[in-house]
DNA sequence: AGCGCGAAAATTGGATACACGGATGTAAGT
DNA sequence: ACTTACATCCGTGTATCCAATTTTCGCGCT
């Protein structure tokens, strides 16, 4: 594995001993998540191998493991498929993971302490400069949610929210770069979302959280893909 | 495969034409959910080929599959474990069920008409007659969360509250056979849960289902397991 | 007798090989 | 010329085989 894959460019760490599987499970998900491999493309698990310099099983386990995540869908003896979303699933999507990040900022709002709100408020500085990169918005916007979501100390609830949102990136990507002024609204909205957060409210937290996936404007540009 | 498996035990129906895979997963499923393989357990792959007459390539996958829905815990070279849940990750999986099944109850109390009304009743009607048996419970409660859950029409949504309910169905059955008097009790709090939703109002109908799920009885036992 | 080191056995991860099923292309018949 | 049936090919699903790591058991040492 001398060559560059997609997981190094999304910010996913490399560890120099992984797994076969883990090499490419990474890649796939790192294509997916990036947009270069679009809802609807077949990939070919012999193809995949080749091109990463290893054998079919672990592609396989890779994209069994993708496809009950919901990255890919599984048709038997046809192969994996990139799953496409419709407008309808990513509204739901977004809807639960409303539900589950305003559950878990309720317990954020309790526990969070100066190192948490200032590693939020670091990453809201980011957003700010992020103008009309899509890739460092969406980095900087992960980084706010995943800052805050951390403190509510459920690990399960933290790791399906950050599935639940990677499973939408690639239709966010296209969403920003059709709609750039987007981008700016959203500074502000997720301040107020901080904001809620600080006073230690956890009923106002959890509601600021809630709005802020669903009434966005980014929430509402989704749909039209 | 002429033998019974765990599988046809808990109402996974059994295709004629199932791949190695499916097999081995609703085995291994099986076993976990009706509470005979229990958590900390490890789960030797070569055993469960031999036992079901397959070799353990299937097995493997279809315990990675189990693993990223995190029925398994998988450590690198050193197999498959039952993953134990302490009190802590149970009470943080009600939680999450309960905002998302409280999510569905919103479009349900919508949406739902006289026959998904009188599915649910009927499953109300087997509850009260579960008394002491374990197994008519889960199943009864079981068939009317999801009689009322799949008028949601959110597919996502749907598996996603299943899954979490498979998930602490192990825990749920010991803590039944503890407390048989826990199960009396439910029938009032799932018809209160029915009559929220056939009002349809959807603030009433999510409200109702949130709190049957974090303030029932059985949702207080749990902890103590 | 207890602890530690080392080798053997068992088990997992990965690769190669084989069988089955679906898809495509060609040829024959209408 | 168009449709249909058959054969071939490509790709997936499963089994067997090999390598590597972990665990266990036995032996020697303190």
């Amino acid at each position: 594995m001398s060559h560059a894959t997609a997981a190094d460019r999304i910010g996913l760490e490399t560890a120099p001993d992984m797994s076969a599987r883990a090499i490419a499970y990474r890649h796939i998900l790192g294509e997916i998540r990036s947009g270069r491999l679009p809802g609807g493309t077949h990939i070919a698990a012999e193809t995949v191998a080749q091109s990463l310099g290893l054998s079919r099983m672990p592609v396989r386990e890779a994209l069994r493991q993708l496809a009950s995540e919901g990255f890919v869908t599984l048709r038997s003896n046809r192969g994996a498929l990139v799953t496409p979303l419709g407008a309808a699933e990513i509204s739901e999507l977004y809807e639960m993971r409303a539900v589950l990040e305003g559950l878990a900022m309720r317990s954020v709002a309790e526990r969070i302490d100066a190192p948490g709100l200032s590693e939020a408020e670091i990453a809201l500085e980011r957003l700010s400069r992020a103008r009309h990169d899509v890739d460092w918005f969406v980095q900087a916007h992960d980084q706010f949610h995943d800052a805050l979501a951390r403190y509510c100390h459920r690990p399960r609830l933290v790791s399906e929210i950050e599935r639940i949102r990677s499973t939408t990136e690639p239709y966010l990507r296209i969403t920003l770069r059709m709609s750039p002024t987007a981008i700016s609204n959203t500074v502000r909205e997720h301040s107020d979302v901080l904001e809620a957060v600080r006073s230690g409210d956890p009923d106002r937290a959890e509601r600021a959280m809630r709005r802020h996936i669903l009434e966005s404007d980014i929430a509402d540009l989704l749909g039209e893909v």
